[in-house]
DNA sequence: TTCATTTCTTGTCCTAGTTCAATGCGAGCG
DNA sequence: CGCTCGCATTGAACTAGGACAAGAAATGAA
C-alpha cells in the first residue's frame, strides 16, 4: 500500500527503513469520489497530497469567471495549494476538484512539521520535489508565451498521453489557456492532416 | 556586508550565530560588469547567485529566435536556472545576463551540498524559497493566461515599480510576453487617461 | 427506454495583439 | 562635435484566437 509514495518519495534521497516508517505512520488515507471540491476559494488549503489513484484538477476562478486549470494531478503526484503555507497567512485562492474517484495520502501543515522534526531528511526530499515544480511550471509558462495554441495542445498529448482520453476537452482548453470551442478546432484540423 | 543576505535567509527559519557564520564562509563575492552573460544555452549553470546590487535577466530563446524572459532579479533576490540541479543532467536552456553593474554572492551545486551537510537547517530555508518562487511562478502563469496586456503591464507597475525606470520598455513586454510595439501603444493610452 | 444535461462541433463575426514598415530620438563613442 | 546605433513611437495591414449561437453527440439518471 505505501509502496506507491516510498517509490516517489526516495526518487531523489535515499531512506532508512525506519524513516519510511515514522512518514506512512503519519499519512492519512482517504477517498474521495468523484467530481468533489477539496478545496474552494477563501478556505485555507490545509492538507497536502499524494494521489494513488485518479485525477484531479487545480484551477482559479479569474476576474470574469472563467476558470484557469492550474494542474491536472494523476497518479504519483502530489497536489495541494502551495500559495499557502504555515508561513503565510493568506487563504488559498484556488480550487481543487477530484475528477474521478480517487485515493490519496493526505497530510496536514503541522503534520508536515513533525515529520520534518522527527525525520529531517524529508526537508531535503520536498525541497528537491519542490524544485521539480518549480522547473516544470516555469517551463510551462514559457510554453504559454511563446508557443502557438495547435504546438501547446500537440505538446500536452505528447506530455500527458493518457490524460486526453480520461479528461474532458474542455478541461484541456483552459489548461492550455485557450477556448473550448478553438481547441475543437485545432482537433478537426490535426485529424484531417 | 553579509547583513543583506543574512536577512534574506532568516525569513522564514531561524539561524544561530554559528550557522550564518558558516554560510558566510562559503559564498564567494563577485562583480560582474553591466550587459555580461553568466549563462548561455547549452552550458550548465553552475551557480546559484544572490545580488547584492543591481539587475539581471533570465531568459529563454523560442523556436523563432524571440527572447522570452524569465525573472527580473534586482536587490536581495536569487537567480538561478533550477532546472539543472546536481539530480538532472540536462544544460541549462536559459540565458543569464546582468543589464547594470552587478555585485553577487554566488555559491555552487557542490558548495551548496557542503553547506546542507555542515548546517542542515539550510534545507528547511531553501525549501521555503523555492516555496515562495513557485508560488510567484503560479501566479504568473495564471495572470499570463488570463489578463491583457494592459491589465498585465498595470500589475507590472505596481509590482516592481522601480523596475520601469531600470530596464528597457522591450524587456519589460518581453516579460509581459507581448509585443514591444505593442506596450508602447498601451502606454500612450494609458498617458492620456 | 426516455429525457435531460453536459460535452463537442461548426459557422460567422469580431478584437486583441502582431508584423512590418517608417520616423524620431537620445546616449555613448571616436 | 557629429555619428552611429539601439530604443521608442506611430500607423496600416494582417491573423490567431475569442465570443456567440445553434445543432449534434454523448453521457447519465430514473
Amino acid at each position: 500500500m505505501y509502496s506507491q509514495i516510498n517509490t516517489n518519495i526516495s526518487r531523489y534521497v535515499t531512506f532508512e527503513k525506519k524513516e519510511l516508517e515514522i512518514f506512512n505512520s503519519l499519512l492519512e488515507y482517504r477517498t474521495v469520489s468523484k467530481k468533489t471540491i477539496l478545496v474552494h476559494e477563501g478556505e485555507m488549503c490545509n492538507f497536502e497530497a499524494f494521489v494513488i489513484k485518479g485525477c484531479v484538477r487545480k484551477y482559479y476562478i479569474d476576474a470574469n469567471g472563467f476558470e484557469v486549470i492550474l494542474q491536472f494531478a494523476i497518479e504519483n503526484a502530489w497536489v495541494s495549494d502551495i500559495s499557502f503555507s504555515i508561513y503565510e497567512e493568506k487563504p488559498s485562492r484556488v480550487y481543487i476538484e477530484t475528477l474521478e474517484d480517487c485515493e490519496f495520502f493526505m497530510f496536514s501543515p503541522e503534520t508536515k512539521e513533525e515529520l520534518f522534526v522527527r525525520a529531517p531528511k524529508f526537508e531535503r526530499a520536498f525541497r528537491i520535489l519542490m524544485q521539480r515544480s518549480l522547473a516544470v511550471t516555469q517551463e510551462r509558462l514559457f510554453n504559454t508565451i511563446s508557443k502557438t495554441a495547435t504546438e501547446k495542445y500537440l505538446e500536452f498529448l505528447d506530455h500527458y498521453p493518457t490524460l486526453s482520453q480520461r479528461v474532458a476537452q474542455h478541461y484541456i482548453a483552459s489548461y492550455l489557456g485557450i477556448s473550448a470551442e478553438f481547441l475543437s478546432k485545432i482537433r478537426t484540423k490535426i485529424a484531417k492532416h
